[in-house]
DNA sequence: GAATTGATTGACCTATACGTCAGATAGTGA
DNA sequence: TCACTATCTGACGTATAGGTCAATCAATTC
């Protein structure tokens, strides 16, 4: 409690500072309310993950600045959600894409090793919903030839 | 609180009274605790799908007994969540496999039209995950190499 | 007929994934 | 300078998906 811990802003308005020209289309700093907006979720949210250790946006007088690299981070997280992972698995999830550039032996062994684990996972969960799929189109033709005979 | 609220039992060491022959592969009717162990969960997780209305088991004596049609459900339900589905949703997906033989045309109409809605929902997903496996074997394939290399 | 075993309901507890305030702060515009 | 807005940090509430007793009951076994 003592250099970070009163909030602060950095987008709203018209901003001049972390922002000099207004509309340029590839931009490499997000405020939270950016995120939070573009990916439809709230900014509650994206902080929640940060409590998660999910993400660790920069601070400017206390206010979170994402680059990049976070937001591809948080879609990540997003889409892992999406195909119904928890949080704690996707923080797992999330070292595997982390630096593995200059890693040591044993850490680049333990991404084979785990990501083959986490392959092995998807693959079982894309099984099970071809599986899925086969039956509810099964049940679709089913009414349909139903119906085409009324 | 009057006809079938005390509880009693289906199946345990030696039954006579629905099961005659102790042995028989093909069975027709299972106890709680067998459905428990077949799909490695709890009889109280399985109690907890039926307040959610997710099962409807018959009751001998107050206990429950399953039948094909139980188990199959079951069976359904755990693959549903597998994937990622609540409860909720998974209620609300169990109606397309009900019984749609003699329905209704509205009610063809309305498994034609859901059915469709979770095959689109399905194939988004499916679709997320072939992205995510994607990556996860460029990473793998990186981390081999430079292995190799070593 | 008492003990054992397995089933029943109900009440309460837990973890996850957020939502909803409340109070404070910081930068901008009038 | 004052109001406004966006952000911050807690604190508390909520929904989902169960786990964990506790008391009870019923059928079988000893």
């Amino acid at each position: 409690m003592s250099q970070a811990d009163q909030g602060g802003r950095a987008d709203s308005g018209g901003v001049a500072v972390i922002e000099p020209r207004p509309a340029e289309e590839g931009r490499d700093l997000f405020g939270i309310a950016e995120l939070a907006e573009e990916f439809g979720i709230t900014t509650r949210t994206i902080r929640f993950y940060e409590n998660k250790d999910l993400i660790h946006p920069a601070r400017v007088n206390g206010a979170r600045v994402y680059t990049r690299r976070d937001r591809a981070r948080l879609a990540l997280i997003l889409r892992a959600k999406a195909i119904g992972s928890t949080l704690a698995q996707i923080r797992h999830f999330l070292d595997l894409y982390g630096e593995h550039g200059e890693g040591q032996k044993s850490q680049l062994e333990y991404v084979v090793s785990e990501s083959g684990k986490a392959i092995e996972e998807l693959e079982r969960k894309r099984a099970m919903i071809d599986d899925t799929l086969g039956e509810l189109h099964a049940i679709r033709k089913t009414c349909i030839d139903c119906l085409k005979e009324l």
